[in-house]
DNA sequence: ATTGTCTGACTGTATAGTCAGTCATATGAC
DNA sequence: GTCATATGACTGACTATACAGTCAGACAAT
């Protein structure tokens, strides 16, 4: 359908005048610039700013959460879908590499504001993909191989730990491989940074 | 001195009005109606709306990364450090509560714009504070408490998992009491998920 | 001729930034 | 002590501009 078609195309515009210039400089005219349209003809298929905006990331969101849920279904173990999820991820990270910059550089689209009652959508997304790494994790403590703790807390803090990788490659911040930051996080985030097998120090706490 | 003042008043106006309206919503009259002054004051202390927004960002920062400095300080070694370094961010959390959720909910002044040339300065605040919990974790591996690893991906992970913490609280998610997070971060992050003395299911990797 | 798609000049509005003028206080002349 | 002058902090009506959103008409295609 030639409907779905243009909107994608605005929505994709829309992304790459966000990641170039950040959210006060990306003018509804210069979206369809980007997509080589008129401005009048953005208005055809979006009722207005903020709708053209808000659909823009949830489109983002939608699109990465599904591929990654997608990848993880394939793996078998908690420990294989977690490397799956934490690879995928930092791949996609190059793919979508616009969106992510959009996405990382504005948060606004979480706070609840007067004229934004999607807002609670967007945040209904993020706690969705959270709550999925969640399970992931608390099939790990069931089986055994992950100790038993905080497992939301723990959920949060490696999408914080993936997130914070975006943002590094989205500031340019890292020449490291994609493959070798998962590696990485995935190490860190099951062996933490203590000595194990330390004999030197005081104990912990 | 009376300038200074009204500067720092200005500036604590204007953080507590980004974090009720967020920057998209932040005006210069709002801003100056929440300072109780006219709109034409804030122009005898500020050159323009950037200066203002750059200038009430940036000394959040370092008012909160000093503090945090200071406090660690009083520590002796790198656990009791890190320990220090958690605990008083997250308590930080609460007294600069309108800051951080400006701070949060928008990221722009990290992305280099071409009216921003702030932005890079900001980024460096933003990489010393990461540098200085580099130099922490990089002791503790020295010591022997710490196992050597990516010392400078670890900080980087540990931040953005403090950083998620604000967010969560920024955004109301959360009821732990700050020192229970911050129990829960210190064990995940000195010890990860996985269970050491399993014996159950395969080895990592 | 009709329909569907698109255009871009136009308008209305919000708001950044200005500036002529007010007010309060300080300094000084007598 | 009283008036005159100066200084500096502050004000808010005003302007200039940028940009969201509109709409009358162009242009295929059938």
């Amino acid at each position: 359908m030639l409907r779905e078609f243009r909107v994608r195309e605005i929505l994709d515009a829309t992304c790459r005048v966000v990641a170039s210039h950040g959210f006060q400089g990306a003018t509804v005219e210069r979206v369809a610039e980007e997509a080589e349209i008129a401005k009048g003809t953005v208005y055809l298929y979006f009722q207005n700013k903020d709708e053209l905006f808000t659909a823009a990331v949830e489109q983002g969101i939608q699109n990465f959460t599904g591929q990654v849920r997608t990848q993880v279904a394939e793996a078998l173990t908690p420990i294989e879908k977690l490397q799956r999820l934490i690879e995928v991820s930092l791949e996609l990270s190059d793919t979508y590499r616009d969106f992510f910059k959009t996405l990382l550089l504005e948060r606004n689209f979480l706070a609840a504001s007067p004229n934004h009652p999607e807002a609670a959508h967007m945040l209904d997304l993020y706690l969705a993909h959270i709550h999925f790494i969640e399970e992931i994790i608390q099939d790990g403590v069931r089986v055994g191989v992950f100790r038993p703790h905080n497992v939301e807390a723990s959920a949060f803090v490696l999408n914080e730990a993936i997130r914070g990788c975006f943002q590094q490659r989205a500031l340019g911040l890292t020449a490291r491989p994609v493959s070798e930051d998962a590696g990485i996080l995935l190490d860190l985030f099951f062996n933490g940074v203590l000595n194990q097998h330390q004999n030197h120090e005081e104990p912990v706490s």
